[in-house]
DNA sequence: AGGCAGGTGGCCA
DNA sequence: TGGCCACCTGCC
């Protein structure tokens, strides 16, 4: 295999994350094909893209393979969001009358939420199913490796699509240790077969009719539901209720011995139009700071 | 070494 | 509606 060319680093204005915040954004459970190296550059795959990211002077900079550079170029700064205003939107969150809150926000200023493929999205977190982010992103590098197309000219895969997927053997998916999640991909693209737009639509659907939609869908429930729609498409109203969630509304807002329903009901109440960007600075503090 | 993991679906009262 | 359990399997 030939070493890929790159094209020069050029900056990516709009944004200058400290490397904690960046690893937060592009590695920290809303996506899982970035990977470190020890140089501290970051590597990303989305759709038939691939890009490198790395801090130089504390300002972000990118870079992609030669064959792939035009594409990329267009692609990235919606992928990284830069069509929202992050800091407006951060101040728009009940910070001022919610102290955990502001204490998220402050360790954590200038988070973002990515804009995923849908598609990919959809299929990374039909694998989540209680496993852990490395694990998911084992998963989601065998998928490529073994039934996602090369991206010509450079020795990367992109994820297979749900038109490849639909095609791949229940057991060659178990093989990517998918495990029980397997049935699942195979019918949902079994389905996504017989139903040519239905992912599109479902896209491009009000919030409500979006996630009613991916509920149909075999392994999907609340929680993937929102995820998919917060991640990849957009919708900030999406508020995902994970365990990590779970635990911090229970125990920093003092809700000891409410049910998870409850919990979830009082969450999307208090946090409002952004829950779902709300949701996104609870996690990464809770996954910061432990079980304490 | 073995429990547990960014859940979901099905079944029971 | 609420509670319980099976579902796969590889990390920590």
């Amino acid at each position: 295999m030939t070493a890929v060319r790159w094209s020069d680093w050029q900056p990516l204005p709009g944004w200058a994350p400290t490397p904690a915040l960046l690893a937060e954004t592009i590695d920290g459970g809303q996506s899982f094909r970035w990977s470190r190296d020890d140089a501290g550059v970051w590597t990303g795959l989305w759709a038939d893209c691939v890009a490198q990211l790395r801090l130089h002077d504390a300002a972000l900079e990118w870079r992609a393979p030669l064959p792939l550079h035009a594409r990329v170029a267009a692609a990235l700064p919606r992928y990284l969001g830069a069509e929202q205003d992050w800091a407006a939107l951060t101040d728009s969150l009940p910070w001022r009358s919610d102290a955990h809150l502001a204490r998220c926000v402050e360790e954590f200023r200038g988070l973002r939420l990515l804009r995923q493929p849908f598609g990919d999205t959809l299929l990374g977190f039909l694998c989540s199913a209680t496993k852990q982010i490395v694990q998911i992103k084992q998963m989601m590098a065998l998928l490529a490796e073994r039934h996602g197309m090369p991206l010509a000219g450079t020795p990367f895969r992109r994820l297979p699509t749900w038109t490849e997927l639909a095609t791949v053997p229940e057991a060659e998916l178990r093989a990517c240790q998918l495990g029980f999640r397997a049935r699942y991909i195979s019918e949902t693209a079994r389905f996504r077969a017989a139903h040519p737009g239905w992912l599109a639509a479902t896209e491009a659907a009000p919030y409500p009719e979006a996630k009613a939609r991916l509920l149909t869908l075999p392994g999907i429930g609340e929680k993937v539901a929102d995820c998919v729609l917060l991640f990849g498409a957009g919708r900030l109203e999406a508020f995902p209720v994970d365990t990590w969630i779970l635990k911090a509304l229970e125990r920093r807002y003092a809700l000891d011995g409410w049910k998870p329903a409850a919990l979830a009901q009082f969450g999307r109440a208090h946090y409002g139009p952004l829950a779902g960007y709300a949701q996104q600075f609870l996690f990464s503090w809770e996954r910061a700071h432990g079980g304490r």
